[in-house]
RNA sequence: GCGGUAGUGGUGAAGUGGUUAACACACUGGUUUGUGGAUCCAGCAUGCGAGGGUUCGAUCCCCUUCUACCGCCCCA
């Protein structure tokens, strides 16, 4: 028996065709329905200098710390597979001086591509996992913060997903976020000693962690917890606010979920997430995520652009279209199946199947010599709709055999013909039935 | 990074410290030697993730390792 010497790397996966029919309807998808929102696709290097993205994502989260895919070249220069797709897209828009005048505002892009995680794979999570994402810079409207999710939530329906639930949150801008992290503190430092090992260290590091704690130690003092919405300046408060009633104007449920946080540190404002209702995916019921940003494109020495955007994990959309059964059909069904008998009918079958796929017709035909009995199988686990029988005899009259797999009907058809005129052989055929 | 479960053919799987590793599906061939989806017959793992060890002998016991899955962390 052959065993295989190698194996796929830890956490990443082989798409084969049963998958990548798939992946290419969401795909496909995804290109279209952005277009309609007016997102152009970029596509950025899968790897970038590793500073990137560390500072982009904040040196405290972890998707930094441990989760980076970093290595050093030949050159020794320090470099990093993406762990996500804004911060890319961010390098460039600035790298290409997409600010510039000469575009309009806001600029919309969209990408789909690879991302890298070096974590503990599971369900739903990869080392290589894909998304499909989307930015917007270069306006503060909330009008764009809601075009975002709805154009995130219209991709899914349009998908045919259901059980959807839109949760947002704000986390306000600096001057609310500041005020309300020194009240979280306030309010936690008191039960330090109670709270769950990893939240006292949150409590250090990023005490908005604390709040989506799954321990249920913490989730005693995370429901009395000051909510960020009693910190938010006038400014967010006003943007909080006219995001709800946009997403209230396009009948767009939503859920206000302010123990929600994200896990990279240049959001500010509105975030949200779409994940599933449905039990099947526990672990990874949330299939995008996203928000508003600001002073990204600062960072990477461009002028000051807001931005806002959002990431579609494909895997977990993937798995998720599976677990409801959303299907979609295609057809992958020969339209024909060339069977030859006798090793002089080998040239003349090349010639019918390439004559046959000239027309546009999936055409198949046997390569190992095999029995008419086989070859009939063969064609009939691809469903072909046509056989095309050539054999000695038929060789010698200058003609082919042409059964209708469906009605089991056979008959004699000229060579010439069939070079010429094969679509009206088969439409005459097919009105006979 | 931590903890846990698992790993038998193309697939789903049964199985035991000891001569030929069930069964089913799939596949291949045959059943009037040129015709499909039915029936019947036959073939199909020198091998039980990999590497060591214990043993007269291991797929079954022990160790290591790899991978997958589950939980934590975190996230898409």
């Amino acid at each position: 028996m052959a065993k295989p010497i190698f194996q796929r790397p830890k956490g990443t996966a082989d798409l084969l065709p049963q998958q990548t029919e798939q992946w290419q309807h969401v795909e496909g998808i995804a290109r279209l329905l952005f277009g309609d929102y007016g997102f152009k696709e970029i596509r950025t290097p899968h790897f970038e200098n590793f500073d990137v993205f560390s500072r982009s994502a904040g040196d405290t989260s972890d998707v930094v710390t441990k989760e980076m895919y970093d290595f050093y070249d030949k050159g020794d220069r320090h470099m990093a597979l993406r762990p996500e797709g804004t911060a890319g897209i961010v390098r460039a828009y600035v790298e290409n001086k997409l600010y510039g005048p000469e575009f309009d505002k806001p600029y919309k892009a969209f990408y789909i591509g690879p991302m890298f995680r070096y974590e503990r794979p599971q369900a739903g999570r990869f080392r290589q996992f894909h998304q499909i994402g989307a930015e917007a810079f270069g306006a503060v409207s909330p009008a764009l913060d809601v075009e975002i999710i709805a154009m995130a939530v219209d991709f899914f329906k349009t998908l045919g997903l259901k059980n959807l639930k839109v949760a947002i949150n704000t986390l306000g801008d600096k001057t609310s976020r500041d005020a309300y992290r020194q009240a979280l503190i306030d309010y936690l430092k008191p039960h330090f000693d109670e709270l769950s090992h990893d939240s006292q260290e949150r409590l250090e590091k990023n005490p908005l962690r604390v709040l989506d704690s799954k321990d249920p130690k913490d989730q005693i003092f995370v429901a009395d917890a000051p909510s960020i919405l009693d910190y938010l300046t006038p400014e967010s408060q006003n943007h909080w606010q006219r995001v709800q009633e946009l997403l209230t104007a396009l009948d767009l449920d939503f859920e206000v979920d302010t123990s929600m946080v994200r896990g990279l540190d240049y959001y500010n404002d509105t975030i949200f997430e779409i994940m599933t209702a449905d039990e099947s995916l526990k672990g990874s019921a949330t299939i995008a995520g996203g928000g508003r940003y600001s002073g990204l494109v600062e960072q990477f020495g461009g002028p000051e652009t807001p931005g806002v955007g959002f990431g579609i994990g494909v895997e977990r959309l993937i798995g998720l279209l599976e677990a409801q059964h959303v299907t979609f059909k295609n057809d992958n069904d020969l339209d024909f199946y060339v069977v030859n008998i006798g090793d002089d009918t080998d040239t003349i079958a090349t010639q019918i199947v390439q004559a046959i796929r000239s027309y546009g017709y999936m055409a198949e035909r046997d390569y190992l010599a095999r029995s008419p009995k086989a070859q009939f199988k063969s064609a009939d686990r691809g469903h072909a709709k046509f056989v095309v029988t050539i054999g000695e005899q038929e060789l010698a009259n200058h003609s082919a055999k042409l059964k209708n797999m469906l009605t089991g009907q056979q008959l004699d058809v000229k060579l010439a013909d069939l070079y010429t005129d094969l679509p009206t052989i088969i439409t005459t055929e097919a009105e006979e039935e």
